[in-house]
DNA sequence: TTTTATACCTAACTTTCTTATGTAAAAATT
DNA sequence: AATTTTTACATAAGAAAGTTAGGTATAAAA
């Protein structure tokens, strides 16, 4: 049987935000739930999100002014959506941006992309 | 005047060991302060590794096995060499592996290889 | 002679997760 | 109809892996 290969969760960390960030800029609204299964559909499940990781990081951006919510009932629960504010969109910019240069730097050094000499 | 851009330190978590086993492994043996060195100067200053979090890592790795110890009198003052164990060479192929697959998924996950339709 | 670079080290603290736990409604299963 | 699973929110103790700050001491440069 075969057992999915997770990442060892340090690679996670300093990740979850712009994540969230970028999810949201991709889909409009979400609500943390549905982050924490898109997350896990689009990766094949190798990429899990924590419900006690995500939603503190929800509320911590919130009170960042990074995002807004609205509630939402379902018969009798309440729904909490996310939605970016013009703050988090830049900085959902900013924060890719940031974890692009920093893979690439990475896989620079890592040797990955050797110089081919004519450079 | 131009500040260096340094990554927002969070995302460096995790991946150390990685560096430090694959420098390693392309390098033969190094000791620490030539190890902070050159990843400073690999990256143009974009990641520093501390002596804070580099010595303990070394000596974390050599007490894992992965890593073994050579000091060098230069002078007066001792050097400690590093180099890969066969454990920690095997060690450090697969880490490379999965944090380039980790990046692959990443970078997906951030849409920024969309499906073209023809997959 | 003084400062900077080299070269090692540890410890308190912070950040950011994981793990565990709690609550409760809706849906699916037996 | 009763039980289990899924949905959906939340918090808190603890672990992991860094940063920041400090210490020691030699060699080189100013």
């Amino acid at each position: 049987m075969y057992i999915c290969p997770m990442y060892s969760s340090e690679l996670l960390k300093g990740t979850l935000k712009t994540i969230v960030l970028n999810l949201l800029k991709d889909n409009g609204r979400m609500y943390g739930y549905e982050i924490t299964q898109r997350v896990k559909d689009l990766t094949g499940e190798k990429i899990q999100i924590t419900e006690g990781a995500l939603y503190p990081t929800l509320h911590a951006l919130e009170s960042q002014g990074e995002l807004q919510t609205e509630a939402v009932f379902i018969g009798k629960r309440v729904r909490k959506y996310y939605t970016l504010t013009e703050k988090g969109q830049s900085t959902a910019k900013e924060k890719v941006n940031e974890l692009v240069d920093f893979m690439n730097t990475m896989k620079f050094l890592l040797d990955l992309e050797p110089r081919t000499g004519n450079g």
